[in-house]
DNA sequence: TTGACATGCAACCATTTGGTTGCCTATTAT
DNA sequence: ATAATAGGCAACCAAATGGTTGCATGTCAA
């Protein structure tokens, strides 16, 4: 899970995920184009988003063939932001009196 | 957006929202408490939380009061999370589908 | 078979990050 | 008044991060 939210730290890499989001199965330099970066260092970028498990690869030829994998997208979900929408209304609410507190 | 994905990138931070999500509105010292880290490091996560708007603070005399704020973790789900969700399945199908082909 | 293309590997670099120590300020309690 | 308590500020440090360049390897096409 670490690995996860690591991964999505970085703005680069989370705009690799909105690319293969749009358009599945590119290849590295598909998705080196337009990038104001090097080839090596999107390779950088997906190799942390590789090992987050964010993206499966395939070689096929000469051609490395990137994947988008949601699963982990989707547990960061289920299993961290749900956590905290439970609770969400009664925190605001504590806020809100803690905000009028204030004037007091 | 940023802010808040590279503000839960840190574990030693996403544990400092759990310890608020679990009770709110504690001191730095309370936050402090049973952490192997000095005082000094725990202001730099919570200042950074705060900067994120993940945290909201409030002096109350010479205690500094720290409020959880749900709302950034909320968004992060309904704007970015949910956009892939939508077509999980069948990006989950494509790789099912190259896998297979490994095997060819 | 040879050149072009797609990718991999490694060394290097600057900046950011997560942490420390030391000291200062403000508030509370005795 | 003064000591203890709660927190703030700034300098410093090592390690991680995001990027680069240079060169090597594997695969396809002429």
């Amino acid at each position: 899970m670490d690995e996860v939210f690591k991964a999505l730290a970085d703005a680069s890499r989370r705009s690799l995920l909105d690319r293969l989001h749009a358009k599945n199965g590119q290849t590295l330099n598909d998705l080196c184009d337009g990038l104001a970066m090097t080839r090596q260092a999107v390779t950088k970028h997906l190799a942390i988003l590789e090992a987050a498990n964010l993206v499966t690869t395939f070689k096929h030829g000469r051609e490395k063939l990137h994947y988008l994998n949601p699963v982990p997208i989707h547990q960061i979900g289920e299993r961290w932001i749900k956590k905290f929408e439970r609770g969400k209304l009664t925190a605001l609410s504590e806020l809100k009196r803690q905000l009028e507190k204030r004037d007091e």
